[in-house]
DNA sequence: CTGAAAGCGCTTACAG
DNA sequence: CTGAAAGCGCTTACAG
């Protein structure tokens, strides 16, 4: 492999001004400067960045920590801070944490062990370990998407609250009266205030189904409303808790359902007892992901803005390496979402 | 942030035991050992990945490039490597080509300049720049589930033609008789092999709609046949070319789409155009992707091996890196699919 | 503007 | 079994 030295070598120069022309950081002649960069073309020269890092303590890497990569919309939040990454020269380390807490630390000290930069994590099962970990490391860090129980961390999320209220109103504008929320696990901020904003939007027009334990820590969260049911954000779960809910309370007329992938599940269910999503049934999810839009019958969903989440996530966390003194505490960011009228809901053809 | 040397002093031994403990190379006294051990514990010491690979030459990360990381079959795909990776002690440097040759180039030398151990590409648009740099830099590489036009490069891909043929004839023996197929880039290995496939299925039943202009390289391939749409493995483009497909020739009876995401634009287009999936259009996918088991009606498909396809393919780098003598031309895997009967084919109810 | 030298945090012959 | 020393490939004061 070909290292500074052989350039130096074959420009005549010590190694050092190799560096020099390499990093532009100090003064060289414009014919040292031409000779070394002639040097580097002839030989293909790349400087090793291992190496470099050591020296700078500047990896350049981000470690992004995601509950389950192979979940569509993690998949599209995880693509979009990738992009975000590379926009800011930083390439990343991925980990999927498959909501196993040993496996989320595990990752978390490869990523320490390998001087990442920072990470961007979105909590599964470990969140307090594994913020805790962070603490102790020093690593700069925010969560993405979720909020950790009871602790002040540096985070962007979604107002999950307001999407799922303007989702259960538009629910509610249809004429729709019962109806009931199927969302992710309670341990979850994201699930919980997704059923709170249902909840709160049951209250304020006078509907019955509400009761989340607002507020609730983990553990505490029950499904309090037998129109309330947690579970995850997957597929499966949807399909189940959907199967599950019309078999316990036929009368329910509409779901707002907390997420996509879940809501491409209570499709399913729904053909499956014989119901026409749209018509006599309406459905809300939640995520906007591409596939929302080609379900059948189409997906109405609360939109999230992946890009925005993904570059304001990269954005203070470079804000946390550049001033690791700032006041970590202080930076919360909350993005709106976006209301897709499709045809679930009784917009269009069902 | 604590170092060896601390660790050292404070266990009274001198560095270099530090990393023989830590390393279980070097004979150490049991007395000396937990010494160490003890020092390592109390303060919470974990050795610099960085300065380790430096001195090692290896970096225990691999390379992992993918064309579309938001794409669930990728996604999917990617996260199977991943797990892999894990279980031979191999941390993740993800790339998304995005279908941009310059992009998976800028990848790949970031995965060189960072030293990873080998990596795992599923090219896009850059297939012979970027095997040529790998190729240069004598990366180890394995290129997974396309092969690419015209070179000799280790790779695990699936039977794509025989996976094909499968479906193809699987909609024969339902008495389908026009079955049009609508596969990915026409300059990709794994596109047109199942179109490919499909076409030599119907040339054995005595059917028309044959002529993929077969074993053609990049820009050869012609849509020969008004049956066969070549597109992109993306949702969007299977809705298009569906929609296309069968205005222009409302007489095909069946479609076999050569992804699951096309499969599901295409579910899309055959409602839109007022046709029901399984009765008197027949469809099936590629890919046994999770979402494939949750379209209206169940998406019929050829199911690939993902676990296998990711262990097997890092176990051919593995190979590859432990001998970079080994002879890479002969290094090639194909693994077989199956076919996953559900009911856009006509088994199952529409 | 240029270069010798120390340092980044490890590993690993080699000598004792 | 233990340790001093060279080396991995860079960066960066510091002196000239």
């Amino acid at each position: 492999m070909v290292g500074r030295v052989d350039v130096a070598r074959r420009a005549g120069v010590s190694p050092a001004v190799v560096s020099y022309v390499l990093n532009g950081s100090h003064p060289v002649s414009d014919e040292t400067r031409l000779r070394v960069e002639a040097a580097i073309l002839e030989l293909d020269y790349r400087p090793n960045a291992l190496a470099r890092s050591l020296a700078t303590s500047r990896s350049h890497t981000l470690g992004l920590l995601i509950p389950d990569s192979s979940n569509p919309y993690f998949a599209e939040l995880a693509s979009a801070v990738e992009d975000a990454a590379l926009a800011s020269n930083l390439v990343v380390l991925l980990g999927n944490g498959a909501d196993d807490a040993g496996r989320e630390l595990g990752y978390l000290r490869a990523f320490r062990d390998r001087q990442v930069d920072g990470v961007i994590a979105v909590f599964g099962a470990g969140f307090e370990e594994g913020w805790r970990e962070i603490s102790k490391r020093r690593m700069p860090a925010v969560s993405l998407d979720r909020l950790p129980p009871g602790l002040d961390v540096p985070s962007v999320v979604v107002d999950n609250i307001g999407g799922a209220r303007v989702a259960t109103e538009h629910l509610v504008e249809h004429g729709r009266r019962r109806i009931a929320c199927i969302t992710g696990g309670a341990e979850l901020s994201s699930a919980r205030d997704r059923a709170r904003g249902w909840s709160e939007a049951l209250a304020d027009a006078g509907l019955v189904g509400g009761g989340v334990a607002a507020g609730t820590r983990v553990g505490e969260a029950q499904p309090v409303s037998p129109l309330l049911s947690y579970g995850a954000f997957t597929v499966d779960s949807g399909y189940t808790a959907a199967t599950e809910l019309l078999r316990r309370d036929p009368s329910v007329d509409a779901i707002f359902v907390a997420s996509d992938m879940q809501a491409m599940g209570v499709l399913r269910a729904v053909a499956d007892v014989g119901r026409t999503p749209g018509a006599d049934l309406a459905i809300v999810g939640f995520d906007g992901t591409k596939l929302s839009e080609y379900t059948t019958p189409r997906l109405t969903t609360i939109t999230q803005p992946y890009a925005q989440l993904a570059t304001e996530a990269v954005g203070m966390l470079g804000r946390i390496i550049a001033d690791p003194a700032s006041d970590r505490a202080a930076m919360h960011l909350v993005l709106p979402t976006e209301l897709t009228r499709r045809d679930t809901c009784g917009c269009g053809p069902p």
